[in-house]
DNA sequence: CTACCTTATCTTGACATCAAGATAAGTGCA
DNA sequence: TGCACTTATCTTGATGTCAAGATAAGGTAG
């Protein structure tokens, strides 16, 4: 595994026509993402979860009672296409975590609603989920993250 | 598409036993390099490469002539399994970016290395690929972007 | 030299994802 | 009303990935 400064020289000497400075920057935002993506997949394993089955149980938890959205709705949060958020739901409804329920008002559309075993496991699962991610970022000062959210918030707008 | 402050705020009112504030910085994170990603996708995908061969064709492209590596030396700078390795020079040797050599000091081991229309589509590619980047964090300045390396190292280090 | 362990690569089978299109129901305008 | 357009979900086929194991060659201790 290298450090991304030592990517950095190894193009400096085989392509000294670029600037690799936004390079830095990029490589470590990804590689920290990849990093603190593994580590919140380990938690959802030890749930019998996939971070695509949490997120999705997830979403329909913090959407609050009856925790029922449509596949649209719950597309439109995440970044799957339509055919993804259909095999997800297939597996959720597989583990008995959701069920799909006919929308009365639009008989094309449905509601994925949790069950009460889904709530149970997601709700577990989520406060492991968050003990998680405060060890992620305990190497950051509450200064360091602001200041990073700042920063973060200046990119995420384009 | 939620903003991540907006999600922070349904789970205050479903669970307002956990504490959200480290998944304001590693939402950002998380999402940031998913974005930034996408957008280095569109470029490789314009060259006719994928993120993935992308990866292999630079990395060989940066340890310097003769661009030659092996897949156990490929495989310890990225982190994929040996199999994905294997089919990923599958393709990039389908395509004539690079070829197996064989290595006559040990007959186990071969060497991945770029041919001339390898080395001439992956020097196109980085070239246009630094100036993305660069389009990416022009948002910042150079002293953000600072800041910003100097923050990430912190939990890269961990 | 042999038997065993290690190393390097490839193979197999399972799975998540996407793009594109199929299906079915709702909407609106002539 | 009826026909075209839109919307919501699901289906299909291709791809990239992984975990686990297979294959083959190198290294070593006796």
């Amino acid at each position: 595994m290298f450090d991304i400064e030592d990517i950095r020289a190894q193009w400096a000497k085989q392509r000294p026509d670029i600037d690799t400075s936004p390079m830095g920057v990029i490589g470590r935002i990804v590689r920290l993402s990849a990093l603190f993506s593994d580590e919140m997949g380990k938690t959802f394993a030890k749930h019998g979860l996939s971070a695509a089955s949490f997120d999705v149980l997830a979403t329909l938890l913090r959407s609050g009672p009856p925790h029922s959205l449509s596949p649209n709705e719950l597309l439109s949060t995440m970044m799957v296409t339509s055919g993804t958020m259909t095999n997800r739901i297939d597996q959720l409804v597989k583990d008995g975590l959701v069920a799909r329920m006919p929308n009365p008002d639009d008989k094309r559309s449905i509601n994925v609603q949790l069950t009460a075993d889904g709530k149970k496991r997601t709700d577990a699962a989520v406060t492991d989920h968050v003990l998680v991610q405060k060890r992620l970022v305990e190497g950051l000062s509450q200064e360091d993250q602001s200041v990073l959210n700042a920063i973060l918030d200046k990119s995420l707008s384009f």
